[in-house]
DNA sequence: ACCTGAACACCGTTCAAGT
DNA sequence: ACCTGAACACCGTTCAAGT
């Protein structure tokens, strides 16, 4: 870390105010409620001195979005330290998810917002790298985990098996669950008790389907959640779900 | 059908014009591109008149968006009718998924853009449920297929499983494989060689993993997709990849 | 050197005027 | 009755002027 500067923390104070402010116009009025003006009003800074910080509109969300998902990367890079089977491990990845959504679903929100096409089209394309950064990182420790699944003998592949394609699969899975769960798609109609508890039960019987051992037949699961919520996220356990226990 | 006056066939095609330009511009200079200036000098009418026939501009896209769901759902709904086990009829709706993927990606595409929150927070609340339709017959259609595998015998569900798990399984798989491959996940850096394939490939998985019969292993399903293609989607087949051979 | 806010540019939307 | 396009409103962005 360089030694900063009275001025530089100014400037630093002030950025974060600008993001913060964007952050609540954007939740309670929406991209459109969301304008330079009122940021302006209500830090009382000018519109110009906003420019100073932020090329355009779209890149102050797009701080905004990548805050979320670095946010979501931690959660899950302390998930994958769990100490267990490597099977075991990516249910701590699944646990990691499942309280980053629960803790912080306005920030998956801003994700969400900021991941469209017509938000993306204005930001340049020098900054574009920044989009896909943590998602890279969580499919790097994915492909790892199941790697060690392999190499330690629990994941025996088929023929005409591929780690990727398991990868993808836990991750479309995952992805579009959750993508589900958050609006997408016509779930009240779908009706389900559960949407989470769906995502993990797919997982499994997708992770049963490869052969990827400990089966869920013979293994207790529901104890190694216990354990991760323990031993990997006990504050935010206690935040998501009250006391630490599972739901 | 109403008879119609020659006034409203030409309103009709006036309309169709607006539709056909803004989909262009849409697809080769983006959202922001897409502007009713534009739109009024390429169809030489004027501005007001666009207003005339929609309400506001993403109101304009919504109808695009519409037309993509509804062309899927079309495919999707040709598919179920497809003679055979319901497992089969499964993989006719994937068949149908990715025919359409195939040959309307930039249908998918618009649809995409239309379906982000920064939009469809500018379309009157009384037009929402349009959004939401396709996807319900599409849900309705997935579950109709599971509840006739139980009814026949071919799944027996076991302690805990419920048909909705199984349809939202499905649903994310497809859908988040879908997404990924359109762009929303970092796909090449996963380096899978067949995105399409995996796709059918996890859905098998869990198929198999619910014990929903045959398996994969009691069945030729690659004959199946063949057959599917031939009988239901002989033309599409043909334009997809060509002499409605399967892959 | 830094910040301001008036001015500008752009574009969606409306409506008085025209045919 | 229908259509037009100038005018309006709004908001992102810039930059000459101020301190």
């Amino acid at each position: 870390m360089t030694i900063q500067t009275r001025k530089q923390r100014e400037l630093r104070r002030r950025e974060e105010l600008f993001l913060q402010v964007a952050r609540r116009l954007l939740l309670e009025r929406g991209f459109h409620g969301l304008t330079m003006d009122r940021i302006a009003e209500e830090t009382e800074y000018s519109k110009g001195t906003i420019y100073l910080h932020f090329g355009c509109k779209e890149e102050l969300i797009l701080e905004l979005g990548k805050r979320s998902r670095r946010q979501r990367l931690e959660l899950i890079t302390r998930g994958v330290t769990f100490d267990g089977r490597p099977r075991e491990r990516m249910v701590a990845i699944g646990v990691a998810v499942d309280i980053h959504t629960r803790l912080f679903p306005d920030d998956v929100r801003i994700w969400e917002i900021m991941n469209a096409e017509s938000i993306i089209e204005k930001i340049p394309a020098d900054r574009q790298p920044d989009l896909k950064a943590s998602d890279i990182a969580v499919n790097d420790l994915l492909i790892g985990l199941v790697n060690d699944a392999i190499a330690c003998g629990d994941l025996v592949l088929r023929p005409g098996d591929s780690p990727q394609e398991i990868t993808f699969g836990l991750w479309a899975i995952t992805d579009g669950g959750f993508a589900a769960i958050l609006g997408n798609a016509p779930l009240e109609h779908l009706n389900l008790r559960d949407p989470y508890a769906a995502i993990f039960k797919n997982c499994h019987v997708l992770g049963d389907g490869y052969g990827w051992h400990p089966l869920s037949a013979e293994w207790d699961y529901d104890a190694t959640v216990e354990r991760i919520r323990r031993e990997i996220f006990p504050e935010e356990s206690r935040l998501a779900f009250g006391g630490g226990e599972a739901a």
